[in-house]
DNA sequence: GCAAAAGTGTTAGACGTACACCCATGC
DNA sequence: GCATGGGTGTACGTCTAACACTTTTGC
């Protein structure tokens, strides 16, 4: 069958906003651009899609390429569409955000993009739009983790309470009664707590947990409230 | 500047949901498809997008056209890619839906595109994807309605709780009961109570009711819960 | 023993849910 | 006067927010 006709193509391109937590800082990772124009300059990881992979396909291409990483939390964020977006030519971006655990990000992986990791507050400028589509994928990260347990993606697969705590501290840039949140979180059930402590961060230490993933995923579509409602 | 070499250009479409409510049952506005392939089967509104048009001036294009619309709530959904979801060309589409006062549309503002509406529980089967787009629109805007007041974009200007109650249970498909809802939306303060009644669906007469836009504006962003949780 | 972080306990009020009852009106 | 939907009232349990205190341990 002939084609639509009359009409123009554009390019498509998948860019990936990825996330990581150190144990301190909310971070982000991006790359010195490697093509013109703009070249080296901070963006975001990104690519045009192949003949025969769909979006999500891409997105998880693209991501594995830069961290190395399979089977990370990977969401579409949004499609961005302005006819100037791209000076070059115009590019459809359709964006997506990860959520990575930052210790499995082995910077040997793939350095041929410079990548670096930024704290949240502390990214530079990056080109084109892609500044304004980080604002949004953190919009959304807040929107979802108050319903959503999303924020273990972050973590390693042991962690501390108070750990997770600073980890919401951080996405929502406020502090958390940590008496109220320690009880709301192990009521939630979602926890499995070890025998080990991390004596790291106090004398004390503290105990560590794992995601009881089984009830993660059966919770994970019904609304939750983590955090406190917005004043 | 060249352009991005070696990469394949797509086309990009926007599609959109149109949901309305008559009173009774939510509906969805779909038209008879006017080109080939599959031609005059139901399908979503929808269209390339232009050379200089962004998304959501292409979405508003497309709404207008259909329904003569301006100013209606409009959201992007999200963006689909399977390489074959057109059997014709690889087309990439950016899905919207929309929220509009059923009483406004107008059969005869366009009438080429052969439009009708259908109850949800009784759309026909579209055409690719669209089907699976309708179901990801619903679970979206439930998902919505059940924090933000979303609802009040498809009643008309004066309109009556049992008539918001309603259109809740529709889009829930489920019953609510009436003294807590009443309660809830008033305490909301989002309505303004009118001194007329409507009387054509008891002898008593329920108030209209007119939405308080600057409330609604100002309270869209926070999170409320219109609805109880889901069990 | 002291500092510092981890964790338990308590309470008052807000909120959600369930349910009973009265109101207004046309027939 | 009675059927029908519209609307108010109440009571109880759960969740949340605010705040005080004890525990553990390295120095």
């Amino acid at each position: 069958m002939t084609k639509y006709i009359n009409q123009n193509p554009v390019l498509v391109a998948v860019d990936c906003i990825i996330f990581g937590y150190d144990g301190e800082h909310l971070k982000l990772l991006v790359i010195k651009r490697a093509i013109e124009p703009v070249k080296d300059q901070w963006s975001l990881m990104g690519g045009f899609i192949g003949t025969n992979e769909d979006l999500d396909g891409a997105a998880k291409r693209i991501l594995l390429e830069l961290t190395g990483l399979h089977d990370v939390y990977l969401e579409q964020l949004q499609a961005y569409g302005q006819p100037d977006r791209d000076p070059i030519e115009r590019t459809i971006s359709v964006v997506y955000f990860a959520l990575i655990d930052i210790n499995k990000y082995s910077k040997q992986i793939n350095d041929q993009y410079h990548a670096e990791w930024f704290e949240l507050k502390k990214v530079p400028e990056l080109i084109f739009d892609h500044s304004i589509m980080v604002k949004a994928a953190m919009d959304k990260i807040r929107y979802q983790a108050a319903l959503h347990p999303i924020l273990f993606e972050l973590l390693p697969k042991k962690f501390t309470i108070p750990q997770l705590q600073n980890l919401y501290e951080q996405v929502y840039d406020s502090p958390i009664d940590n008496r109220n949140f320690i009880r709301k979180i192990t009521a939630s059930g979602l926890l499995i707590k070890q025998t080990e402590k991390d004596k790291s961060s106090s004398r004390r230490g503290a105990f560590y947990f794992k995601l009881d993933k089984l009830k993660h995923k059966a919770q994970f579509q019904s609304f939750l409230s983590f955090i406190s409602k917005p004043k």
